[in-house]
DNA sequence: TTTAAAGTCGCAAACGTTTGCGAGAATTTT
DNA sequence: AAAATTCTCGCAAACGTTTGCGACTTTAAA
């Protein structure tokens, strides 16, 4: 069976194309009569509006990409499905890409992307030392861009994230306030921007606040890596009291070295880690943690996308906020 | 800056559209010169095909639609990320929309997917009493649906998934392996068929097996659900010996109560699960589960979807197979 | 040298919409 | 009753491709 289209409504009807296509979209130089008659055949015909040659004839395409690392991600998921939410509810759709941590996978999504003429797209770098061109070209193309999470240096893109600073610095309160004498840092791939600016407002709040707290800083880029350290660590003859986690596969590492060697948690070893809170209520009890909400950060992300779809250019860099969330760990 | 299109390209060549399309695209009746001109100048322009114009007329959109009750999930989005890397790898690009478990969402879904004249597209019902209406008529449409995972009884759709049945007899297999005597067998939505797959696998194993262990079926929509239950059994005079839990979801309730009731795990109860492993290795000793990959049903999923689109009909149910994978937990 | 066959390329229609403009019919105003 | 409005509607071009067909040019065969 072959779609109904604008023509076929006409011919039965004995109307102009035009007409039709006024009529369905109640136009004011439609009588009523007309319009009645159109939406009724229309409807038992269950006539869909072909997208491709409305966005060929409009140049607008109601599609929203998103590239994200992973979406198999605790954080990138639900910072997806709000992004699905609003924008379903916008009028737009998304098409979803992953790069799977692979710069070249990225161009090549940013390729169909722009084959596909969307309307925006919302970004998240896939490797450190990236070659920012491409986004730039996309933005000579009047393609907005919107970065989240890992976002570049770079001050000429509009970019949300969340307060990463901010985090770091209240897991670093509630480590002084726990009276923590020897602690164990750890946070992930070194060269992400991300990392750098939770290390170093963790490292220079620690620094002026609780200088005499011992602070070991320790980088793991997986699961196992961050088990592997927190063993290493727990054998010292100067255990850490109090570990910080800087992400979920962080704190999954420390857990299973934690579980494994039956460290007693809050007593003998405080945890915190900066999370969505998923994983932290997994354990018990509860780990503490500096609440980071994809979902908040999508929404946010998504408010940016509209101004700068409808507004031109609107470049900020804009943060969602973090809250502590007690668990039973500190 | 305006898009480059072929005729731009044609004009500054001093050639037509059709020559220029032909180039792009080596076809046999251009000289290998022009190509090769306007190949450069293409390049030097970075002209982008522009997709709507493409499928207006050829009528393929090279796009495929997901639909899942939630993106945010431990087994959609594994499922999603090996769909979405088997299209990437094969030319499609997909469109992805949730349907909040809410069947009107997903018919907005289709609708999107309709308009944007998808080539295919993979449903998971959202719900258990589903009009299936739609469906058919995509299909008449030439629109193929691969269902996966929550699928219709209905058989003239295909269909892919896990293979539930021999997922739940591995697990009662095991189950009776351990020599229980009362077990408290947790399984989620009642009115869902891939519940009443799995526990009528389950539960006939078990009379036909292993008459005379006593077996608590109970059911549960969420992990709190979960979580209370197993606190009702734990108090009873006769606790169970051991739990099975049918999902994730399941699984992280029945932990927090055993956790929480410093239930030791497997010497006071024994605990078994079906899931894709990672929620099952965070707890220590890691749960003992059935796997389930979504990961490989995506992959099925995307290989009946090919077939379906090159090859006309394919109408059939296959299924994935399971595997257990020890834990420490039994 | 003529004829046939390749080798190159352009014309034009089509895919399904949207929209500025103009035209005829019905209505209202003088 | 003529003129000015207002209602309805159709024409046709445009969006950027693809592709069958025909035409011209060059090369190979007779």
């Amino acid at each position: 069976m072959t779609n109904t289209t604008l023509k076929l409504l006409a011919q039965q009807l004995q109307l102009s194309i035009s007409t039709v296509s006024r009529a369905l979209k109640d136009h004011p130089d439609i009588s009523a009569s007309t319009k009645a008659k159109v939406n009724a055949l229309a409807q038992s015909l269950d006539y869909e509006p072909n997208a491709y040659a409305i966005q060929l004839r409009t140049q607008n395409s109601k599609i929203l990409g998103v590239i994200v690392p992973a979406i198999s991600n605790l954080f990138y998921d639900s910072f997806i499905a709000a992004v699905e939410e609003e924008s379903r509810n916008n009028g737009y759709a998304l098409m979803i890409l992953q790069s799977s941590h692979n710069p070249e996978n990225e161009l090549d999504n940013l390729k169909i992307f722009r084959q596909n003429r969307v309307s925006g797209v919302f970004a998240c770098l896939s490797s450190s030392s990236e070659n920012l061109e491409v986004y730039k070209r996309m933005n000579e193309r009047e393609i907005p861009v919107v970065f989240f999470d890992i976002v570049p240096k770079d001050n000429h893109f509009t970019k949300v994230r969340m307060a990463d600073e901010r985090c770091a610095i209240m897991a670093a309160e509630k480590i002084i306030k726990r009276n923590a004498k020897k602690v164990l840092a750890l946070f992930g791939d070194e060269a992400l921007s991300i990392t750098q600016k939770r290390k170093s407002a963790f490292q220079k709040f620690m620094q002026d606040f609780a200088p005499k707290i011992h602070c070991s800083i320790a980088h793991a880029s997986s699961s196992k890596e961050a088990e592997a350290i927190t063993k290493k660590f727990a054998g010292k003859i100067q255990k850490p009291d109090t570990v910080f986690c800087m992400t979920d596969e962080i704190l999954i590492g420390v857990m299973k070295a934690i579980q494994e060697l039956e460290i007693k948690v809050p007593s003998e070893i405080g945890v915190i880690s900066i999370s969505n809170g998923f994983i932290p209520n997994l354990y018990y009890p509860h780990i503490s943690y500096v609440e980071t909400s994809g979902h908040e950060l999508g929404k946010l992300a998504f408010i940016q996308m509209l101004a700068n779809i409808k507004g031109g250019k609107t470049l900020t860099e804009l943060t969602v906020d973090a809250k502590y969330v007690e668990g039973g760990s500190m």
